[in-house]
DNA sequence: GTCGTTGCAAATTCTTTGCACCTGA
DNA sequence: TCAGGTGCAAAGAATTTGCAACGAC
């Protein structure tokens, strides 16, 4: 919502552009990942037309300086973006109605120690998807 | 290894083929996820044949039935499977070599509880990927 | 004999690339 | 000015589909 694209580029060394300012303030105002084709299009039908290939090109660039993280929904098999939470947010995915729940609760930090422990293994991100039923499609399958 | 690919199929209403029973035994052989088309060119380079969309087709049949799991790889950006295994399972990845190592603990125990009491979902599965660098990346970087 | 499975080729979907032109620093 | 960004069209990779022939039950 309240993002201020042209410096956020700028931290980043990212060269400005009005489309990155866009992509940047469409992104800020969804409360949910987003595939790129969809935020092509949620760009287009609000007036912001620019080419797929640019949503492509854009969203790796801010992929790679972090500013972007990407979250693979294996129900749907689609890959979703979304901006980086400064919070660190899993999802609990319905396989019903394709929902996407966040939930503020990680279990890898007991794990961190174990795998260093075992495996001598460096962990520098992690994804965690839980497939499932939400509660209304719960309520409606019985 | 030690799999009766004929009864496996009958066991869960799938009907044989010679293509079918290559695939299951095909996995049963691999200690490693591989995707589609690796199988595909494993199963030819040994004689075996078949046409990708029969293997695209007997590998969403069998995960269907359970049979078959499927892992993703964000690494790579890869679609990978393997026999279900009887045992829960996940895997570190390595950023850097690709090396995928199986670890034998799993923190959703924990979660599942948390996951339900506080937002009535009832999960069905789960897939945690967690990457980083393995012991000999991490060194050979230094 | 019937219905599901296979092979083949073509279509789809998602994503990337080459190149000429444009734009921000 | 000039390195990097954009549009366009085309190429690629991964996956799916229609259809006729084939094979299991």
């Amino acid at each position: 919502m309240n993002i201020n694209a042209k410096k956020t580029l700028q931290l980043h060394d990212l060269k400005y552009s009005k489309q990155r300012e866009q992509i940047i303030e469409a992104l800020a105002n969804l409360h949910q990942p987003i595939s790129v084709e969809e935020l092509y299009s949620l760009l287009k039908s609000s007036g912001k037309l620019m080419n797929l290939s640019t949503v492509y090109r854009t969203v790796d660039a801010l992929s790679t300086s972090g500013l972007v993280e990407k979250v693979y929904n294996s129900i749907t098999n689609n890959n979703l973006i979304q901006l980086s939470q400064n919070h660190h947010q899993h999802y609990l995915m319905c396989v019903s109605c394709h929902k996407m729940i966040p939930i503020d609760y990680c279990p890898m930090k007991e794990l961190l120690d174990y795998i260093d422990k075992t495996y001598e293994f460096e962990v520098t991100s992690h994804q965690l998807e839980i497939s499932g039923y939400c509660k209304e499609c719960k309520e409606k399958v019985g």
